[in-house]
DNA sequence: ACCCTAACCGGAGGGGCCTCCGCTTTAACT
DNA sequence: AGTTAAAGCGGAGGCCCCTCCGGTTAGGGT
């Protein structure tokens, strides 16, 4: 808030002749520029953790050991920086979905990432009220998370349902909706507890009567 | 933004005994702080309608000629001050309802406080994003104003009916809907014109075929 | 008319936001 | 290896937010 002015910009007035086109795109990032970037997106993501996103810019800039001034060429507004900082957590979350499913038979990596996901949507918990803001105005940014979720979910199941390991009457938007209950319960204090522990009983839910289960130990066997 | 801690405020510990109970309901405000009260106020809705909610409270404070603890006591917060003047405006748009119907006929009444409307609509079109965030948090500022807007109108129209002057095949939540579409309608520059002619034209409709018309010119004649 | 104190005033102070610009470094090109 | 300028750095400076507290004043009580 605040921003106020920044009428005024005074224009550099080039006195050499202009470059003609030697702009390859965007150029590459010089080397300790995006040392610096990365750094600080680190040290944000950490202070943003623990202070919300209210959190004081100069404090990241402070402990990433840059000036503040490199902190506003990087990202120039607050929300700038946040919204970075969001998008990187659902992509990594969407990438962990695809690890997961590389290294766990289909059941073990659903189960996994709904963990994690509770564990995504606890960090967001102490924010909240900012971020509720920062979404309602960037509903382009929301709709790009929502489908990485929903794609990262699908993929999921699909492969416990083909694989046999998690019964087939069921879809990934129904999984989504018990999801989303737990992400929009009351924030008490032993709420990722419950929520763990929901997932977990969602999980057994889905594996009973799935068709591995039901004919290596249900039908098959009287 | 930028509200941060305030955690920690410390409590006064009072060390002389508590007085027991002279505490009359709520004393009345001294005469020099319910003057800078005003002038607050009154300076504040300036300063609003010039910068936006986001103007500097100094700036406030600095015109109206008192300290910034002043104005600091008198509204805890900027969403205080702004919440305040929102309500007031809002109930002298009820009480300029009132006091139409007291001094023009009821048509007359109502299509002058429509116009009125249009012009309050207006002002905040200004802050709108701000407010939207004030309005979401407070709903129950909000559902008050809708309380004392709907209630404004429904009195005008059904003196207007009452009287004759207006059609009796409308209520006031059919003309409540004409004027939310000219809220929503977008921000364009000739919006306030538009509006005021849609406004009249909106009367015109609501005239015609009124008793009052329909047995003086219309029916009557021929 | 005078006293007394609760209530009020106001600005200094500590911290944050963001911009601006002179100095430094990187890396493309000889 | 040497040159050079674009890209990057970082902190001083100007403005604002909000709190705290010593000095001032209104106005009820006598």
């Amino acid at each position: 808030m605040a921003a106020k002015a920044s009428a005024l910009r005074k224009t550099p007035a080039r006195k050499t002749a202009v470059k003609p086109a030697p702009r390859p795109a965007a150029r590459r990032l010089r080397a300790d520029a995006s040392r610096n970037r990365e750094k600080l997106l680190a040290v944000a993501a950490a202070v943003f953790a623990e202070h919300g996103v209210d959190a004081s810019l100069e404090e990241i800039a402070r402990r990433a050991g840059v000036g503040i001034g490199t902190l506003y060429r990087h990202f120039p507004t607050r929300e700038h920086l946040v919204e970075i900082l969001y998008r990187r957590e659902v992509e990594a979350l969407a990438a962990a979905a695809e690890d997961l499913a590389r290294r766990h038979p289909p059941d073990i990596a659903l189960a996994e990432w709904m963990q994690r996901f509770v564990g995504y949507i606890a960090a967001k918990r102490g924010m909240a009220k900012s971020l509720q803001i920062l979404l309602a105005t960037k509903s382009k940014l929301l709709a790009e998370i929502y489908g990485l979720v929903t794609q990262s979910l699908r993929r999921l199941v699909e492969a416990a349902i083909a694989d046999g390991s998690i019964r087939r009457d069921v879809d990934s938007a129904d999984i989504l909706q018990a999801l989303s209950g737990i992400y929009s319960a009351p924030a008490t204090p032993d709420w990722q507890e419950r929520s763990c522990r929901l997932v977990s009983l969602l999980m057994d839910g889905l594996r009973w009567g799935a068709p591995k289960t039901a004919q290596g130990l249900g039908f098959r066997r009287p």
